[in-house]
DNA sequence: TCTACTTTTGCAACCGGTTGCAAAGCCGAT
DNA sequence: ATCGGCTTTGCAACCGGTTGCAAAAGTAGA
């Protein structure tokens, strides 16, 4: 049925060598070589057996694509970017869903036994050593969305998130709003922390505003909205909320909605994330824009890189992120 | 530095085919045989490469699974399913993300070269040749989201478009709409004609309510945003529109609100597929459910049939769609 | 025409596994 | 101790490619 790299060569009448040069670029054969064997391989619609090759060559072309994040609506975008980007170098996507899992070590297991030729783990919930678990195995491995450090474990992209709370304390401040509160996700989520401390560190400048913060079950609509519910029964009276993700923000609105508050008159909130969503007119939410594009693309070049030297030292580059002014907080003052 | 079947027999002081049998199930090796193997493997970290197993045995548990669905909310529920049904089974989603073409060739000869065992096209859009193409290829295939087709080429999965238009329709005049009309996605769309013709075809039987119809560029926020824009524009006063899809309503919804109209007082929305954010509170769009996890299922469950007998004769397998009552149609009367 | 040099080609070994076959080992029964 | 039958083991060929090396062919210069 499939047709090999001895049946071309019996029907060129070459040897099997010269049929494999034909398909090696930058190997040495003659062009009156070259068309008898594209001529037979034509014929009997041959081509090589990628795995067959990467025996030899020691390269798959595969890339274990890693994630838990198969809930938050970016993650849509973000697996696009990837594959895309991906395919456009000749490179192929092994999906790996972690959902139910959080030790490494099947998924490492997993992925050396396809000889992918690197890993990429785009996970902005996973703990930095799950990354490392890969290099650990000797697998070329870049972490997408993970969280910022100065001497990482493996090469990290993502969002500068100390910046991030600064900016949103700074803009609710701006705003003039006088109580305001952190609502994150999931307290040991990479990114909640540095988010929320940099949010109070730049609130301390500020004597005359009151904070406080809580944290949701998940990064999800649903927890968001029963972690605002439970505050606004609890008699948390913020003014603003800086809400960890935009899916949390959503589900915060409805709760807020359900009391029968307004936004942004009563009570303001900036997501982080800037989901296709958040534009929509019906939820028009205010938030931090993250430079996905930006850190995919990277991540993609970065990736490569390290197929040709794997030894690189790991770096941690940051990203800024940018404001998207929508409906959920009153103007500037 | 990859450690090989070699080095365990080498340190085992066994043969290598001793080695190999410890590894296949079912193989004939004696318990003192497989415990020293075991030793040795463990010792060095051993576990066996997939693709070199894959020459002889010609099955790599790799499962192409193929979408140009990027860019729809639920694909990420979908995604998020089948990587997680196919794992479940020993099987490894190979991703390819068919944005940029049209033409299966590519993807073909790709998937081939990386000897999949089988594909999965999951898409409402492509034309039913496509997923033809992989079947010529002598690649086991189904289609996810697919045309019905009493006699089909390859396996499909999917609802009942036409029964999803009656349903639609049926739901409208039971609220006295009088003048419906129906918004698509791209006329070309595999599944756009047949929604169409359900709601058409059950709208004869009212002789007092008319109907329209038109299409959008894509199944997209933007394109029904302006495709209803342009409507409200022209003056077709329907009282009440069937989208084709759920993010199209969510655009539709916007212009409606654009121009001062309320929903569902002035005009009624119902949309199609029940995406997680039509059950956000600020979006509530009453909506056609299309049953995901029972088709993922089900072709998940055909695919892995299709592996041990890929002669199987195609059939279509339709799956019963039902109405979500949310709050953009007015009550039943 | 002969020599020296470069390019093209084929041979054969190898990548990391599996598997048919025959030899070896084991068992209980005679 | 011998035999027959069953299980376990190793040998060697094979899966579909690549590649170092040496032989063959081509090219150019004298």
């Amino acid at each position: 049925m499939t047709v090999t790299l001895d049946d071309v060569a019996r029907r060129a009448g070459v040897s099997r060598s010269a049929v494999s040069r034909t398909f090696t670029p930058g190997a040495s054969v003659s062009a009156t070589m070259r068309t008898k064997v594209e001529n037979a391989a034509d014929y009997l619609g041959y081509s090589p057996n990628f795995l067959a090759r990467s025996l030899t060559t020691r390269s798959t072309k595969l890339i274990g694509l890693v994630s838990n994040n198969f809930h938050n609506p970016i993650f849509l975008e973000v697996f696009d970017q990837f594959t895309r980007g991906l395919q456009d170098r000749g490179l192929r996507p092994l999906l790996v869903n972690l959902t139910n899992e959080k030790e490494a070590s099947a998924s490492v297991r997993m992925l050396k036994q396809y000889s992918v030729d690197g890993v990429i783990v785009a996970s902005s919930t996973l703990p930095p050593g799950f990354s490392k678990a890969f290099r650990d195995a000797g697998l070329p491995v870049v972490n997408s969305f993970g969280r910022y450090e100065v001497m990482p474990e493996v090469h990290v992209l993502g969002i500068d998130d100390i910046a991030c709370g600064r900016l949103a304390a700074g803009e609710l401040i701006a705003r003039g709003y006088k109580k305001v509160a952190f609502m994150g996700g999931p307290f040991d989520a990479t990114s909640t922390q540095y988010r929320l401390s940099g949010f109070e560190k730049e609130l301390q400048l500020y004597s005359d505003v009151e904070c406080s913060h809580s944290f949701a079950e998940a990064y999800s609509y649903q927890a968001g909205r029963i972690e605002m519910a439970r505050l606004l029964e609890a008699g948390t009276n913020a003014d603003a909320y800086f809400c960890g993700d935009d899916v949390l923000s959503v589900g915060a609105l409805s709760a807020i909605a359900d009391k029968g508050l307004h936004v942004p008159e009563d009570i303001g909130v900036i997501g982080v994330n800037d989901m296709e969503m958040a534009g929509w007119h019906n939820i028009n939410l205010t938030t931090i824009h993250q430079p996905f594009a930006e850190i995919i693309q990277c991540s993609i070049n970065l990736i490569v890189g390290l197929l040709a030297d794997p030894n690189k030292v790991p770096e941690a580059t940051l990203f800024p992120c940018t404001l998207i002014e929508r409906g959920t907080l009153r103007p500037r003052l």
